[in-house]
DNA sequence: AATCTGACTCGAT
DNA sequence: CATCGAGCCAGAT
């Protein structure tokens, strides 16, 4: 199976799976990568992905749900262009994570995600 | 090797 | 709620 997959791509392919019209946190995405504790690298890392994988970048927020970026920024703005663009609702730069939260199926997860 | 830096988080105030 | 501080961790200096 697949037996060296780097960091990298373990978050790309998993921030791959949250659906449209949801979000999901730095923290969130470290753990199901299987890195508890680096939620950093994960926003580094979203920065790197190649464009041509279309990682949705945008469906990932802090852990209070708003957007990491300095409000006002133009990447804030793009990011929350985008998620409206979903329909997903964001307010002072922030989603309500009770509404748009994403509570990943574990049996998808484990079809979807073969590290 | 020591220090700094961040698309982070959590608990206390 | 909004702020703060301390903790965190990999990369870069």
């Amino acid at each position: 199976m697949t037996a060296k997959v780097h960091p990298h791509e373990r978050i790309w392919r998993t921030v791959l799976v949250v659906p449209e019209g949801r979000v999901a946190s730095y923290g969130q995405i470290a753990d199901l990568a299987g890195l508890p504790g680096r939620a950093r690298m994960v926003g580094k890392v979203l920065g790197l992905a190649p464009d041509e994988l279309n990682v949705p970048w945008y469906r990932i927020l802090r852990s209070d749900g708003r957007i990491a970026f300095p409000a006002g920024s133009e990447s804030a703005e793009r990011q929350k262009q985008r998620l409206q663009e979903e329909d997903v609702v964001v307010l002072r730069n922030r989603v309500k994570l009770a509404e748009f939260g994403w509570k990943p199926d574990l049996a998808e997860l484990l079809m979807k995600l073969e590290f």
